[in-house]
DNA sequence: GATGAATGAGTATTCATTCAT
DNA sequence: CATGAATGAATACTCATTCAT
């Protein structure tokens, strides 16, 4: 039995923080962050109160890393290292991974959308990842969201360029803001729906492709 | 010095439980419903905890007054006592009457989103007021709120009855759903952000109707 | 109509006293003294609460006039002019009259014993009515209660006349105690049980008389 | 510095477990259930108000295990696992042994009798541990404390035994009773005194033995 | 006299966090 | 690393009592 190597150690610790980071996920998305006690999550994930302290400095923290490391994740879907030109295919691409992912990440999107109503939380923990797009100057403002920014960069710049296959009284800031009304309400009502309906729900994938691409 | 009359008391009670009840949903929708203490909503209230008690059983109970209040009162707007048969003039007016509610009780709203994830919460307060529409069978449900029964079944009728205006391919349902993502999309975003573009407002309506008429 | 004289004010006001002492008694005995609230005995009484301190200065004053009043009622049974000598057909009637009591005024009892176990409450209210009965000393010691003294002072003087008629041995003083506790025991048991066995209730006084007159 | 092992911490509850239960017995038995606080349990017993209910659930639950706790000490010193048959010498052993565990366990009988007279508190902490003795049928009753079945069917059937000893008219119900009164009555009376004087104590307890041997 | 709105001190209870072992 | 006993500040809730009308 040789002893661990530092790298192994980093291993052990990496694996029971994300093990804590899910059990804790799991129940802030089901009964809610202040309803979900320290204790509690301790318990499910079979460690200690005590320990959780090592892993993490306080319950605000574990929210925090659990809200990080999620948006980090979901950045990787969209390889945020690419050029950023989306192409038709790719848009289509884009819809079809968003509402895999959605359903992917059922549990973070439901305690995203919890926090999302509450000015000081959002401030705290989504300001760097969420930005509303009104007008162009906000579309092209600096989010401090590398993966939102890029996103609605990419997004935007999309709409701009359909501008020239639609006629002339196409707007493509009104329109790219409709499709994101449909894929968030359509994101929110999944999300707070107990079950998805397969059929249904690419059913409403293929209308809003159909419909914005 | 003659004793107050009955009808005295009455409107007494009547203004301070409003009073505390428009006190404490502003702070429920900014802070959120945890994040708000008793104490803090009598301080702003400008009365003492232990009268807080006298008009509601529980903080609980509070939130659930202000929930039922509300969806009273918007039921109001939508006159549930007409028919049940929107005209496309009617689709109309309805649509820009939920955008006006919408502003005018956005704090209710910050409030009604903030608990739609929370499935226990939901059932508790929600379960009378909201339900999905995710297939035929759904929408002729009894829903146990008779002012969402009226509005979604009107709805549903509604786009039932485009069917007749539309191509052989139309789907009725899916339109209906694509139009209620799109509203709810559209009105969690106007609820969640601060300051509203009153002319984007106008627009985004106006596309909505264009859309969905 | 003529206004109402002083001595009908008087009359008035004693009655609403004794209303508001019975409902109060009740309570106190059901449920309770900690667990019954001024609000439930004004309810209960058709009063409002504030009234309750028009006739009582505290909810422990409304407690010890109870208290008082019922011990004064008892006293007036055992009609306190008389000599104090207690023939054996006397003794007989005092143990029936006891025992008549004991259900004519359960209620009082029931609470009675509530308070007994507690010192502080013992010595506040129950002083000047009750006490031990150990030693020669004691009986003819002073108690605060003409009531008790004269009660206590009749009993022991029946059992030391009771000597004569004994064998020598004969112990009054044990046979006083054996004979409280009996009465004591076997009125605490019945005013605990929910329901009176007619037959066994008076067989077992007819016993007691039997025992020790 | 190692960190404890299982044992210890069980050990360490244990420990702390009853020091609450004997601080709070006392001081429940000397003031008063209502009139005690979790607060002044907490100081007297040199803990923090919050590890109160890391071992019980609530203030009643605490009331709830010392109850328990001391019926089932109590019962042990009855050792229930005998047959049952009590001879006349084991009869006298008996008495004499409830009257040394009366003074034993002092402060839990005073709780006791508190208690005695409130009939809902009754059915909760007590319904399994007491129970009437007024009919033949009661007497072979099951109840539900293992303990005071026990206890009452070796008294019942110590006295329907005794018909044997007796005259033709012996009523061995009225006879169990009168005993059960005065061995109440006596109870009563010694727990709510505050001394107690140690000759009288036992002259009474062999008159007792005397009586109804 | 009579009312019940209003007060505020008090009480049980919760829970994130610390720390000795 | 790991444990869970221990803390204490915070919080919802109660209720006897007061007082303007």
């Amino acid at each position: 039995m040789s002893p661990r190597t530092p790298k192994q150690f980093e291993d052990i610790r990496e694996e029971k923080k994300n093990l804590i980071m899910n059990v804790a996920l799991e129940h802030f998305a089901k009964e809610g962050y202040h309803n979900t006690t320290i204790s509690h999550i301790a318990k499910h994930a079979g460690i200690s109160k005590g320990l959780m302290y090592n892993y993490f400095e306080s319950k605000e923290d574990l929210l925090s890393e659990i809200i990080n490391r999620s948006m980090d994740e979901i950045s990787q879907y969209f390889d945020p290292d690419r050029d950023g030109y989306l192409t038709e295919d790719e848009f289509d691409m884009f819809i079809r991974k968003l509402f895999y992912i959605l359903r992917e990440k059922l549990s973070f999107w439901r305690l995203f959308y919890q926090f999302l109503m509450q000015k000081d939380v959002r401030e705290q923990f989504l300001k760097k990842h969420i930005g509303p797009v009104n007008t162009v100057e906000t579309i092209y403002s600096n989010s401090s969201s590398p993966f939102l920014t890029t996103m609605t960069k990419m997004l935007s710049d999309y709409f701009m360029r359909k501008k020239e296959r639609k006629p002339v009284a196409y707007d493509p800031i009104l329109d790219l803001n409709m499709f994101i009304y449909t894929i968030e309400g359509f994101g929110m009502v999944t999300v707070y729906m107990d079950e998805v309906d397969e059929k249904y729900y690419n059913k409403t994938i293929d209308r809003i492709i159909e419909l914005y691409k």
